[in-house]
DNA sequence: ATGCACGGGCTAACGTCGTTAGCCATAAAG
DNA sequence: CTTTATGGCTAACGACGTTAGCCCGTGCAT
């Protein structure tokens, strides 16, 4: 349950990171810039080449921390109230629109899976699968649902009025496999 | 039903619309510059800001006509098969994996509703409302549903072997409203 | 016929971006 | 005491979006 970072990071690597993180959630993607970064950690760009060997690389790290807190938020809610859909949907949904930023940078393009620390991708994934019966059609779908529901409202999609909360339950509620009735 | 550009835009700005419309889908959102751009039509980039003050100008056009050519999709969809969310969401999911990098480029930011025809943005939502009965919120966990599913697939996030026609299924299946059974 | 506006090209240049090359100081290790 | 790694630095490159300013042709008004 430790964070996978303290031991495959130097220290000052891990001192980028986390400057990259503060940067990009307080301003925004376009505010990531290896200047940027740099400034905060009063060294110029160039140095931060020493410590990584782009920027993707320091990217990949921000995925890699963000998969993990999602993992971390997921197994608190199951933990909480198992083999309910709507219990992970509500976490899913906090925990993105809490950290917008990062949540886009995550999912908004594909995954650097060589980067990442092996077995973490499915341990974020495993919740909602156990959630779902066990059904990988059914998880694969809830996900969509989850994932498009924050992206689209990230993004103003929705109607200014529009009761975000009611179209939550709606889906998570038809994601839930039934154990007992009808 | 005719297409809304040919009386919006002057001659010469369509014809760098439809170039940018191939450099994007041919090459991908990287090689939509304004310098390849121009290269496309034989001019010089800085030639381009005679007929659009920006580059967000050109993708918004390239948006709207996104938009209008999912719009035309599902209507004909909706003609073919009324009432059906499936028949909609196989539609929206041809569509929209057949011109991956537009879908991207539509649906990855903030809408840019000013530089938009009026009436556009709606006319796209409308179909699936209707085969929603109506119900705002299943129309919007709908829509929500296939554009994550779009979305995840284009960024590689399913498993290699994942079947996602079936998850296309098990998810139009749940949001199709009851007619009659159950 | 002459003058003029204007549409639509051009070159040169600016500032920002990621990134590379190459230099130098400090500190640990032989 | 010398060497080697670590981690800074400056200068610079090429690509990006964009701006300023020039120029040539067409068509209309005087």
């Amino acid at each position: 349950m430790a964070d996978p970072f303290t031991d495959r990071l130097t220290p000052r690597a891990r001192d980028i990171v986390s400057a990259a993180r503060a940067l990009l959630e307080e301003e925004g993607p376009e505010a990531l810039t290896m200047r940027r970064l740099g400034d905060r950690l009063g060294i110029k760009a160039p140095s931060l080449y020493k410590h990584f060997p782009d920027k993707a690389a320091v990217e990949s790290e921000l995925i890699a921390l963000s998969l993990w807190e999602t993992a971390e938020v997921l197994e608190a809610a199951e933990a909480a109230d198992p083999g309910s859909v709507p219990a992970l949907a509500e976490a899913y949904r906090r925990h993105a629109l809490a950290h917008p930023h990062l949540y886009r940078l995550t999912t908004e393009r594909p995954l650097p899976r060589a980067a990442l620390p092996p077995g973490l991708e499915y341990r974020a994934a495993a919740p909602l699968f156990r959630a779902c019966g066990g059904d990988e059609d059914l998880a694969r779908a809830a996900w969509a649902f989850a994932h498009g529901m924050v992206v689209l409202q990230l993004n103003g999609r929705f109607p200014d009025g529009a009761d975000l909360t009611k179209a939550w339950e709606t889906g998570a509620a038809a994601f839930q496999p039934a154990t007992a009735d009808c």
